[in-house]
DNA sequence: AGATGAATTTAAAGCGCTTACATTTTTACC
DNA sequence: GGTAAAAATGTAAGCGCTTTAAATTCATCT
């Protein structure tokens, strides 16, 4: 009977974890729990006798916080989410790589999710960082499922979406235009003399930059009176390999045309390549532009004529556009990015019938 | 005076974040907080009633479970790190792409970091990781700062080494053996009849994977007793334009070599091409080999010889591996995956001189 | 020197969740 | 029907940190 009076006062025992906490820390400083906070969130506000005891311990203990502890307390987690495509397209992968490197010398850290299309996975994932407390979420595109925007605005979680930019969309965006940015090439490409185009377009499906640029496409051929044959615009994704199937298809449609637009540089290097081994020579019996301006894009011969959208910059801009929004700090809601068209030699004049 | 006696109980009065929380499902579903918990975290531990009338209640309050809350309860984050060195170079992205998809599936958020290769970075990357909790972390090669070790030793955190293994590692790693590889990538060449060798490799500072490749290509030429010309062993990074600047090196110190092995796919794309442009032909004049099987390899012409490393199953068997660990399965200490050999068009036999 | 106010520091109350233990309900068995 | 064992549920104590309010120290001014 008597012998758990002794034991009443740990009675319940959970396993405390054996690590270093801020409170061994505020021990060995001789300070309370407190002031080690405040020693190194608000370093300013304490003295500096102080704010050396408690880094000194820091450092002898090898202390590492723990954010969880931190986050249910201060409501906050440093930490943002991204949801974007997928990591095998190196123009997101390269983007990713500028965010992160700007999240860091913030002092955040960026969790990574692949949508791979799929708005449904799309959600998950955004669930999947709203629990781990993000501060704030990048997504590419805007093509997401009402659930996704609903749970963003429950949770009052700051955004920005990336990559493509809808000039009148009600989010906040950091981007190039693609519909713009492809009618300016179409209409680049007619200028040539060209008047039988083909298109590699993108799956347009859940892919709005997809969908921009197939309609900058179309809208600037109708404008001139101009539409792609049946069977010479085809989707693909954005590889290489689909770029050379997409050729072949569309050079079986006869007549064949005298210029192929690509939505993306992947899918163009493909054609180029594909022609050249169909002993198509390019540009002089086809043209072909791409989009994005990929690292290969200028070591192709001939080098590829595209439009060059700066990814590792747009990262930086996103991320930038992002922490200041979370600093509290003013920020304009759209911030365009101009893809600049970069003449190279895949583009020459249509050939003489 | 006695104005405050009814505010007694809510003396301190924390801004409580207007958020739904789980303690609003339980009075919704009208049970108890461990009731909703266990209900979701063990739900084979309760009746279907409870239940159901919980799932109802999260789904009518759209709630979603604080991650910090949670894991200063439960001591697990269910989120994991990985430290590579860029994104920016498709080989790691392609295999964080297979990675994230893993984790995800079971459970799991991935956290990332690039390191740039610099100790430092890799450093501070993990205490920032450790910081948010990380249940385990994966790490691209193993060379790290001393620092870095100890604070996974202390933290007793589990990890994986990815992409190179080196054999005798005392680290538990999934990867290939990037010096075998190349010992057998050189002594294919040798095998050609290739006597005069130049090689591309990568800079080998806190680059172990780069310095193995580099050692098995040069120690299975010195057991045939063949060395590499001064000028003719050139360190760059891992890109095209690299690549071609190494090969106009090269080709400038006499006499030229009869093959360039290449550390990895994008200087020898780079290699190819420019060997093209200067009027070398390959592979007749000069023999030309890779190491990854980048996308664009096979689609060169001719196409490139090179080594497959299938970076995406590297990433799925180390998730896996890792995912294992935690969950307390045994696993093996080091998971080896074999670089085949894809012969294709730019390795011929030396022309007579 | 004493009083006043500013600058620091401490004490302790949560943040939202899980879980050990206590209690209640259900099931199984004689 | 009554009991014992098993299953389900409730209760409340923390997990490690931040932050408010109170307490202390320090500097400044009559």
């Amino acid at each position: 009977m008597g012998e758990n009076t002794d034991l009443r006062t740990k009675r319940r025992t959970r396993q405390g974890s054996k690590s270093v906490k801020l409170a061994d820390v505020a021990r060995l400083a001789g300070v309370s729990t407190g002031s080690v906070s405040r020693a190194l969130n608000e370093p300013h506000k304490v003295s500096a006798k102080l704010r050396s005891a408690v880094l000194k311990a820091v450092a002898e203990l090898d202390w590492v916080p723990h954010a969880g502890g931190r986050a249910l307390a201060s409501l906050r987690s440093r930490t943002v989410g991204a949801i974007i495509p997928t990591l095998a397209n190196p123009n997101f992968a390269n983007e990713m790589n500028a965010v992160q490197r700007r999240l860091i010398e913030a002092g955040y850290i960026l969790l990574i999710g692949c949508s791979e299309y799929d708005p449904d996975k799309a959600l998950m994932q955004t669930r999947s960082m709203i629990e781990r407390g993000v501060d704030g979420l990048i997504l590419v595109g805007e093509n997401y499922s009402e659930g996704l925007w609903r749970l963003l605005a429950k949770q009052a979680l700051p955004y920005v979406i990336t990559y493509g930019l809808r000039p009148g969309s009600p989010h906040p965006s950091v981007g190039v235009d693609n519909y713009q940015a492809f009618v300016r090439l179409t209409n680049f490409v007619l200028d040539q003399g060209h008047r039988r185009v083909a298109m590699i377009a993108q799956r347009t499906e859940n892919n709005d930059r997809a969908e921009a640029r197939l309609r900058g496409t179309l809208d600037a051929l109708t404008a001139r009176g101009i539409r792609i044959p049946d069977g010479q615009l085809v989707e693909k994704e954005w590889s290489v390999a689909e770029g050379r199937v997409a050729l072949r298809e569309i050079m079986s449609v006869l007549p064949p045309p005298t210029v192929v637009i690509c939505a993306n540089d992947f899918l163009a290097v493909g054609a180029v390549l594909e022609s050249q081994s169909l002993g198509i020579e390019v540009p002089r019996d086809l043209s072909v532009v791409g989009f994005d301006d990929v690292e290969i894009a200028a070591h192709l011969s001939p080098p590829l004529t595209t439009m060059r959208v700066p990814m590792y910059r747009l990262g930086e801009l996103t991320a930038d556009h992002l922490i200041a929004k979370l600093r509290g700090a003013p920020v304009a809601h759209a911030v365009e990015v101009d893809a600049e068209l970069i003449v190279r030699g895949t583009v020459g004049p249509p050939r003489a019938p």
